[in-house]
Formats: structure tokens, C-alpha cells, sequence
DNA sequence: GTCCAACATGGACATAGAGTCCAGTCGTGG
DNA sequence: CCACGACTGGACTCTATGTCCATGTTGGAC
């Protein structure tokens, strides 16, 4: 796919963009009409060149609508944190020629900010970070970011998804709360009996991340 | 003061130190014997020799007790956030000679800081400040701080007290957490159906009484 | 298409935690 | 000494939490 005429238009701004960025931007091509992608420069993902792009939501092909989308946050499965960028690209007859992604690993920077604030602070301040009251929000937000993440909506994930999505949860204590069972059941929209499976099976195995079958 | 034979001692630990972390550290002596500062390098604030130390809650007199204190947070009347670290210097013999006061600006460093993690991110992020999950503390934090407010101890607070006490738990939503009950029935010194009472009459009249936040 | 295994589901069940109630106790003030 | 209000332990109820199982459903192999 390297000798797509559109890859040749538009490989020097990725490459500037990925060389500006330093090692931690990933810049992807992606072609609306297949939906699949069609380079990489600075692969962070395991992603490359035919495999499905997965941005489903942004409308492309719309000449009136917007052309610049995010920054919006991902999230990695190893945890890390993304910013990412997208811009629709067209050609010179205003169609949508491809779409152009550029996601910023946000976790050195963030290290960094971590860094520099706790220099000569005070050990133990936490002052007031009030309790966490919108938690029922939260849930939502979780589920929904992974489904943006993945592609696919939520009737259609699979077991290691659920899976995923608890340990997120779990993670962030969801589960300290009560009657936020049921909540997160119904976010996830599966029923109450499975919900206790999928944690147990969490629980049991807790950083067996890859469930081949 | 500038001829104190202290000041000639330690005055080039204070100049070093002072060098070090650049203008945005003060660097104080203070006589603990008169309560006076002996001098100060980059000052931030607008004191000098001679002025009252204002430090009379270190017990610097004392020789087996921990020489130094801290870091912990001061702030300055213009809003700026301070680290603060304070060290007993001693004589030959033992005594305390002088109180040591290094007063860290940490402003220029959370501005760097801010700046670094909004760097590329999304505009309504609010991304990750995970759940709380040592409410167990909290708790023990918000009684502890009431206590020290009203100066009597915990086995010691009237049923008022403990209603106001009880008023800021629950604004903090701790008891939609599980297993909350016990805990702050313990931190309360009170029985558990002791505090369902008192929970019973905040929640029949929860605007009864004002109590100072 | 059938068969099979893995998974999802609703409901029955068991248990723990959340609240309520009350009779008895303690300390204080009259 | 008594009356009173507040605290207590414990019995009790009810709801939420988890576990278990018999029964559907799905999707892939053949």
C-alpha cells in the first residue's frame, strides 16, 4: 500500500509531524472508503498498514461537517493514556481524501508533571479531594470509553472485554460502593449472575491479562 | 545582627543552599533563644533581622527531640504555596544555636508542571482521579480535624458535636461506601445503634442547627 | 444442516450487612 | 433518692451481596 498516490500527498506531513513529536506521537493514515489504514509512522499500537481503522464514529465523508476531531482521550491496554488528534484530509475537489490520526502518548509527560510538582512537597498534604459522588457517571464513562476504544458497541463485546472493562473498574474500586452491582450489570448489559461469574474469574486470576482459547 | 558569630558559622551552608535552589527559595536563621530571625537570603517574604520568628510551635530547646521538621505547606498572603523545612542547628555542646528555615516557592513549579500535563490534552478531560479508597482516613480525618477545632476529645464531644460531625461525613457521601457504619461508629467512640439514631435525627431535620463548615 | 462446548440467564438459595427497636444501664441535676 | 435523657448490647427485620444450578443461546467444527 506504500505506493497509494494519497501516501505519497501526504507521507511528508506525517513524517514531520512524527518527527516533531518525538518517539512518544504515533501518526496514522487511514482511508475513509475502506476503513482499514493505510500507513503508520512511530507504531506505538500493534497496528499497521490493512488492518481495520476502527474510527467508525467520525463522519467523513460529510463536506460540511467539522474536519479537525479531539483531542480525545484513549486509553491503551497496557494503561497508558493517549491524546489523540484527527483531521480529515481532503483532495482538491473537496472530497475526503484520507484521515489523518495523531495520537500523543501522554505518560512521560504526565510523569514529568508528577515530578516536578511533588519536588519539596509536602509528604502527606492531600488536602481536599472531596469523595467521589458521581460514580454511577463513572461507570458509564469506563464502559463507554471502551467501547469508543475498541470499535464495537456495547451489546457486541466479548467475555475478555467484560473482563477488561471489570478489571478497569475493579481497579478504581467501583465495587467499594454500595449497590453498584446492579449498575455496572446493567451498563454492561448483562445480567446479574454473570456479572458475579466474570468477577470471580477476575478475581481468581488477576493478572492473567490474555485468555487464548 | 550580621556580626553574630552564629551567623558567620552557618552562613555559608545558608548561602549554598540559597544558591541552589535558585530565586524561588528563602533561606532563614532565626535565634530560637529571643524568637528573632538572625537573617535571611532571597527573601520572599518581606521580613529581616530582627523580626519576630513567629516558629513558637517547634520545640527547638528540646535535645532529644527530632531536629528536623517537615517539609510541610505554608501559604503566603498573596496566595503563593510554600514548602517549608525547618532544621535545628546545634553547638558543639548539644544546645540549640540557631533554627534553620529553608521556604520553598512552589508556584513556578506547579505552573511547569500544569503546563507539561495539559500539554496535547483534551480540553474536558477529568480523565482518571481514581476512586477514593482510603475513606477509612478520611474519616479519621474528619473527626480528627473537628476535635482540634473544638479542642475537646473524641470520648468528650456532646451529641451536638457528634451531629455536626456526622453532617460532614455524610456530605462527603462516606456512608455510600460498604462497610462504612462501623468505622465511623468507631472513630466516633459510639455505639452502632447509637449512631443510627443520630443518623435518624440529622437526615429528619438536616437544616436544624447550623454548624460552621 | 447437526452436534457440542462454552457461555449467558433467571431464579432459588445462603449469608452478610444495614437499619430498627427495646429493655436495661449509666451519669447528671434537682 | 428519683427522674430524665442519652448510650448500650442484643434481638430482630429487611435488603443487598454472593453462590449455585438447570435451562436457554450462541457460534464454530464437521
Amino acid at each position: 500500500m506504500d505506493d497509494d498516490p494519497r501516501v505519497r500527498t501526504w507521507s511528508p506531513v506525517c513524517r514531520a509531524v512524527a518527527a516533531l513529536l518525538g518517539p512518544y506521537a504515533e501518526v496514522v493514515l487511514h482511508d475513509p472508503a475502506t476503513d482499514r489504514i493505510l500507513a503508520v509512522w512511530n507504531p506505538m499500537s500493534s497496528r499497521g498498514p490493512g488492518d481495520p481503522s476502527l474510527l467508525g464514529e467520525l463522519d467523513a465523508l460529510d463536506p460540511s461537517g467539522p474536519d479537525v476531531f479531539g483531542p480525545y482521550e484513549k486509553l491503551l491496554a497496557d494503561g497508558r493514556r493517549l491524546s489523540s488528534v484527527s483531521a480529515v484530509l481532503r483532495d482538491a475537489g473537496g472530497g475526503a481524501s484520507v484521515v489523518l490520526c495523531v495520537n500523543l502518548d501522554r505518560t512521560p509527560l504526565e510523569q514529568a508533571a508528577a515530578v516536578l510538582s511533588a519536588f519539596g512537597a509536602p509528604v502527606v498534604p492531600r488536602p481536599e479531594p472531596l469523595f467521589e459522588h458521581d460514580w454511577t457517571e463513572r461507570v458509564q464513562h469506563v464502559v463507554g470509553s471502551y467501547v469508543r476504544e475498541c470499535g464495537r458497541p456495547v451489546e457486541r463485546l466479548t467475555r475478555a472485554d467484560r473482563l477488561a472493562v471489570l478489571a478497569r473498574l475493579e481497579e478504581a474500586e467501583v465495587f467499594a460502593v454500595r449497590r453498584a452491582t446492579p449498575v455496572v450489570a446493567r451498563a454492561l448489559r448483562v445480567s446479574r449472575s454473570t456479572l458475579y461469574g466474570l468477577l470471580a474469574e477476575l478475581r481468581a486470576a488477576p493478572n492473567a491479562k490474555d485468555h487464548a482459547r
